[in-house]
DNA sequence: GCACAATCGTCCGTATGCGGATTAATCTGA
DNA sequence: TCAGATTAATCCGCATACGGACGATTGTGC
C-alpha cells in the first residue's frame, strides 16, 4: 500500500521500525524491563556500571569514572549523591587537586557489587536469548563500529 | 592482568563494552547527540514519532498512539501535553467513549512533520554512516529479533 | 605575582522513562 | 438494575539524561 508510492524522486517514505533511533529506544526499554525484572527494588543498570567500574579500577575522580561509565556530567553526580546516600560510595576531596573529588566503594558496595554480577550476567543472557553466539557477537560489533564510528561526538573527556 | 584471572569455574569477567544493555545505552546516547545537532532546539525523537503516526495513522487514541510510538503510558501523557502546549496538535474526548481522548495533528503540526522527514532521514543516515548497507541492515534486523523474541514483555497494549 | 583561562563538580530546568495510585467512564454479571 | 471489575488517561515520585550556568580551584602567560 504505502510501499506502492514509492520510486519517485521523492524522499523514501520511511518507518518507524526501520530508523536505528526507534529501535534503540525500544531496546533499551526492553532491556530495563528486564533488568528490573532481575534487580527488583535494587540497583539500576548505571548505578550497577558505576560500581563496576571502582571495583575494577579502584579509586576515580568523578571524570575519571564518568569516562568509564559513559555517563554525563550532570547524570554522574546524580547518581554518586545516590550511591553516597546508599552508603555504597564514599566520596572525598582529592588532596592534590581541591576541584577533584575521588570516589570509591566501601565495603557494603564491594559487597554487594560482588554480589550483582551473577544477576547482571542473567540480564546479559536473557536479553541475547532469541540469538546464537555468532548472532551476538555481531550485534555487539556492529554496536561498537557505531561508537567508533562517531568517537569524538560523545566527550566524556572535557 | 584481569583476563589472567579467567578460566575457573567462576563466572566469566565480563567487561562493560560486551555488554548489551551498556552499548544499547551508549549508542542511544549517540543517537541523542546527533539528533540534537540536526534538530536545534526543535523536536525531540519520541516528539517527531508522535507526528510520524499521527501523519500516517490519522486521529489516534492515547493507547493506540502509544502502541505504535512505543511510549510508556506517562511519557504519553507528558508528550502529548507539551505537544497539545505547542499547537502541534490537538486532544479531544471520544465521543463514543468517554474515557478515551483522540489526539490529531493541526495544520501546524502536518507541516512541522513533513519538513521535518528530511533531518530525520539525515540523522538515519549519519548514524549508520559507518557501515555498509549490508551491516546496516543486518543491525536493524538483529535488533528487531531481540524485540520480537521478548515480545509480550514490552506490553503497550493494555 | 597576578590577571585570565581552563577544569572540576554542582545546580537548575527540562525531557524521557517506569511503577504505582487516582479519577472518570465503560463494561460485566448476577 | 446495579455493584464490582475493567479500561483510559492523568498524576506523583523517582531515575536517567542533556545543556547551560555557577562557584571553587588550579594552571597559564606576561
Amino acid at each position: 500500500m504505502a510501499s506502492s508510492r514509492r520510486g519517485q524522486a521523492e524522499a523514501v517514505e520511511f518507518d518507524l521500525s526501520n530508523m536505528i533511533g526507534h529501535l534503540l529506544r525500544t531496546c533499551q526499554q526492553l532491556h530495563v524491563a528486564i533488568w528490573t525484572d532481575i534487580f527488583p527494588g535494587g540497583l539500576t543498570s548505571p548505578q550497577f556500571a558505576v560500581l563496576h567500574a571502582l571495583a575494577h579500577e579502584g579509586a576515580l575522580t568523578q571524570t575519571a569514572l564518568r569516562s568509564q561509565v559513559r555517563l554525563d556530567r550532570s547524570t554522574t553526580a546524580d547518581v554518586v549523591r545516590r550511591l553516597v546516600a546508599r552508603r555504597l560510595i564514599t566520596q572525598v576531596k582529592d588532596p592534590e587537586d581541591g576541584r577533584r573529588r575521588v570516589v570509591r566503594l566501601t565495603a557494603a558496595g564491594r559487597a554487594l557489587y560482588t554480589e550483582s554480577t551473577v544477576r547482571a550476567t542473567r540480564v546479559n543472557e536473557t536479553m541475547l536469548a532469541g540469538l546464537s553466539d555468532e548472532e551476538r557477537a555481531r550485534l555487539l560489533s556492529l554496536l561498537a563500529s557505531l561508537l567508533e564510528h562517531h568517537k569524538g561526538l560523545l566527550d566524556y573527556q572535557d
